[in-house]
DNA sequence: TTATTAATCCGAAACGTTTCGGATCGCTTT
DNA sequence: AAAGCGATCCGAAACGTTTCGGATTAATAA
């Protein structure tokens, strides 16, 4: 392994001057800056982040936590952000870690990574409104990045997409197209995201002059088929006043709908429109879907980099006023949704 | 943060003294190790890893670097092994760094990770028999424990189900209920886990006095439903000489099988036997298939430990002589085998 | 008595960086 | 001629550990 004095020597520069060099300070003449940096590459010097970390105090180390029984989404969905975060933070220099601790642990967990001051961040995805992880995190000062806003009170950068915007854009079409009997399922109703679909919602109706039907929204604590599949039959049964759309949060809660429709013989678009959420992964391709599904599309994978940025520059020290990020949702209409006709 | 001299400072005891009483040295007094040892714990002590890497050399970090398309196998799975890596490295005190990488990077990725020499160990799953990435760490003397046996002669912890053996007693299984054509749906031919069971299946055969019929197996490069029913399908269109059973690489082979079986109008049993491995995936419990799966079975969570424990020996330098373990899977006899009937 | 030994302790160097506080030198201003 | 200045450079300390090579003391063996 090649040390900067190891420069040092070959160049009889001292080794101050190849650090400043090669950190691009001033005060180091063009000529030498050039020999060094020569001289760098030649002995394949790679700096030893363990040194610099014990006197900058950055690491180079990155990490996000996870429950152990996936908490609101599953193993791919998790997948899918870890291996976009890991590819960001590499390109800044930064290994990413991953720890996967048991739920009711979470909290023990991210206190012995601050005890341990080895991290220069974290990223939360899916904080609550009031979040234990986020206050520790902040009360400690170290830095965090959020996917998903947290009514609490505290500095930190988030990342999210516009939740209330998307959402208004789903039931517009809906209520342009004649539909009055609207139902919603969604994820669990603490989260930040839930929260602000669920006002798009109730928003969107009273902006129709539709009542609001406590009985056309269901939440459940893991987005999945079967969530979708359980409660639009639910729905279906209740006779008379079934919904005549369903809006979903995720594509694969409307997937769930796909099949209960098909199991009670009811027709996409013809008697219910569908429209979802996509986070568009690669398994549930919107587009393959038979009718191909309308949807607010933003892509998962594109917040990696948002994230990873807004955390690198809040690492950097940047105002965290300014560290805010909010997409807004693609709305494609294809063929799940129809105009209602009620046959009646 | 609290460091040595801290304490040092607090019970007038020498830096040294402190350091060695926490490390176990022997020549300290059991009586100031004792209130060495209660000083750490009320200040709150936390040993700074990066100063101890400086001079120990090691870190404290391993890692594992994917291909970003996720090479044989779903996003699921490489969730599974990561998870159970994290949890298993964290009971050793090392944090486990997920790198992701475009495929065709990936030699390039672990020699900018060797070069930085900031890892401790690597831990690479589903080994080619003449693998890059492990002769280049072997060549570079750094740590690896490797998921699958590889052919190359180097010397480097191994962790593995018996492949052969649990391929041998599938198709005992099968060959004892009177099946005589039997099909083999597996995973890419170049893997460890492939050859030996290949060996396996023919030896089977061979020891049954059946010749081996090249269209009975299939190999892909991705063990999904898809490959299952894709080439089931083709197996059985081939008229007359349809195989009577299948063995397949994994469950979700099994999965497509029982959808191709369906479609084409068999029964499981009655008409065709399905065996398969079982990496005990929560997603595909082999006990919830109609009629439910026999299997071998080797859950997948339970290879965390034994690769994390090899490798850790391997990083405190035990001879890589005796770090290898193999582990023999178990087979589960269900309903989806039965004896075959010619009916012909 | 003196030499040996065992049990405890510690000073100082080392690991590879970064950075503070100058030092040097040739030029330009007064 | 003296003072000031900008451009370059560097020595030394610091970050928090570990560890080598003793030092000290008291007990034991010669």
């Amino acid at each position: 392994m090649t040390t900067l004095k190891d420069i040092s020597r070959k160049l009889s520069i001292s080794v101050t001057t190849v650090s400043r060099a090669l950190n691009g300070y001033s005060d180091v003449n063009e000529e030498t800056r050039k020999r060094i940096h020569q001289a760098a590459v030649e002995l394949n010097y790679r700096p030893n982040q363990f040194a610099r970390k014990l006197v900058t105090g950055r690491s180079g180390l990155a990490a996000m936590v996870l429950p152990d029984d996936f908490g609101i989404t599953t193993r791919e969905i998790w997948f899918e952000i870890l291996a976009g975060l890991s590819v960001e933070f590499a390109k800044h220099d930064i290994d990413f870690v991953l720890k996967v601790s048991p739920t009711d642990q979470i909290v023990n967990t991210y206190q012995r990574l601050i005890e341990r001051n080895a991290m220069d961040g974290f990223v939360i995805i899916a904080a609550l409104p009031k979040d234990e992880r986020v206050s520790l995190l902040a009360r400690n000062d170290v830095p965090l990045v959020l996917h998903g806003r947290s009514e609490q009170v505290v500095e930190c950068p988030v990342f999210d997409i516009n939740n209330y915007e998307l959402m208004l854009q789903s039931m517009q079409h809906l209520l342009e197209i004649g539909h009055k009997r609207i139902a919603f399922i969604g994820g669990p109703a603490n989260h930040g995201f839930m929260i602000d679909r669920t006002r798009a919602y109730r928003a969107a109706l009273a902006g129709g002059g539709i009542p609001f039907n406590p009985d056309y929204i269901a939440c459940g604590e893991r987005m999945t088929e079967e969530l979708g599949m359980v409660n639009s039959i639910r729905m279906c049964r209740s006779g008379g006043e079934e919904p005549t759309a369903f809006v979903c949060a995720n594509t694969m809660i409307a997937k769930g709908i796909y099949s209960a429709m098909q199991v009670l013989g009811r027709n996409i678009p013809e008697d219910v429109s569908v429209v979802a959420h996509d986070d568009a992964l690669p398994e549930y391709r919107a587009v393959d879907f038979r009718p191909a599904l309308t949807v607010t599309r933003a892509p998962l994978r594109d917040s990696s980099r948002p994230l990873v940025d807004l955390l690198v520059r809040r690492i950097r020290g940047e105002a965290v006023e300014s560290l805010t990020e909010i997409q807004e949702a693609e709305f494609i209409v294809r063929t799940s949704t129809s105009s209602f006709k009620s046959i009646a």
